[in-house]
DNA sequence: CTAATAAGTTAGGTTAAACTAACAATATTA
DNA sequence: TAATATTGTTAGTTTAACCTAACTTATTAG
């Protein structure tokens, strides 16, 4: 049930990201101290990523990023360091303001615009070679189908599902290259009902959590 | 006094721009269309916009663009354009995808980051003879003195004056080139002290309005 | 293993930007 | 010109994102 995401809300997962890879348990504190904000508001914000599926945390307890919260952060990750990079090296602008410029650009640019950026700075060959970026590609292009709001139209892209997951989605005719809709959610987005090769499914969160979308 | 625009505020300037263009007595109503939002909500903004000296408006009348408005508005559009243009003709991105989001990053980019777009456009002649492009950078590069906040470094980029106004400022010394600082800004922003070669100076709204300032 | 310190939460408040509903002023038209 | 319609304002809510201050729970140091 992530939906969409505000800008603020999009920087306490940065943030959360940032810090997990010292630490994969984070705490209020240091988020507080990185966005310079009072702690309260850290709470309050977290309390809201929980309910979007985002972290996973308990009272008092230290804040992980969960499988979709990390699918997310990624996203932004890589839509930073592809601006930043593109300002940089294609436009000349000092360093300075092209981190500026990409942490405010990052959450409103349409992956349409990303997905071009990456093809001028493939061109020319500004891309180190130590990211993949067929799979950043993916990564932007798609969205979990457990964040997607009722009525949204897709293609199923990967499911990332292994094992006993991966045989049962198998069997219900969940595979890649086919069209979906999202039909129905339940509060907490558990269950999810669906569309497929015309048959109606309704899949558990976890289910769901495994199979990518790239939204038409 | 204008300090700082939130988006939503520059939104509604753009739309009362592109409004004025047809008829320059702009209505409430017509705003509320173009944006979607209701009446009540633009006579709110149309206060703060009024508060901060970039539109004139009395009770129940029609909207008009101040000198200083017209100046931000078009700082707007021009952004808007640019940015539009680099995604259509360099990133070929979609026209309407183009549209989104440069009605997004025209709110948040930087002046360094686009004077750098500019310059990339110069270079690839992507930009239409009709605009003096010279010009433009003056503008997104400038702002008007009425509009800075108290502690702001400058240079004086230009004086845009005539007849008597312009005599005086040049008599109080106030010339291109000088470095200026503002001091100290009155409720209202009237009257405006500022530093110039070593001098202090008091300046009305009206005369601070003509000089032009390029931020350090 | 307490006592002091740090971390996290809760309660209550503020601001910007929206909303609806009711009302007042202005325009239109019959 | 009176009746109607349109336009603009006001009052009162709502939501997101912040805040401070007071409090509770954990952690750390003697």
């Amino acid at each position: 049930m992530t939906y969409s995401l505000t800008p603020a809300i999009q920087d306490y997962l940065e943030v959360i990201h940032d810090l997990s890879k010292h630490d994969s348990k984070v705490r209020i504190t240091d988020i507080a101290r990185k966005l310079n904000v009072a702690k309260s508001s850290v709470t309050e914000a977290i309390e809201l990523l929980h309910a979007k599926n985002l972290v996973q945390k308990e009272r008092y307890g230290p804040i992980t990023l969960t499988r979709n919260g990390e699918r997310e952060a990624a996203k932004l990750k890589y839509k930073h360091l592809l601006i930043s990079k593109f300002l940089r090296d294609v436009l000349n602008v000092t360093a300075d303001t092209a981190e500026k410029d990409a942490c405010l650009i990052e959450h409103v640019v349409s992956v349409e615009t990303m997905l071009a950026l990456i093809q001028l700075l493939e061109s020319k060959n500004y891309l180190d070679n130590d990211i993949d970026i067929e799979e950043v590609k993916i990564l932007l292009s798609t969205n979990s189908l457990s964040n997607l709001a009722p009525g949204t139209k897709g293609t199923i892209k990967r499911v990332e599902a292994t094992g006993e997951l991966r045989r049962r989605l198998m069997e219900m005719g969940v595979t890649s290259g086919d069209d979906i809709q999202v039909k129905r959610v339940a509060p907490m987005g558990d269950p999810i009902e669906i569309t497929v090769k015309g048959y109606n499914l309704t899949l558990r969160k976890n289910e769901a959590a495994a199979i990518l979308i790239e939204i038409n």
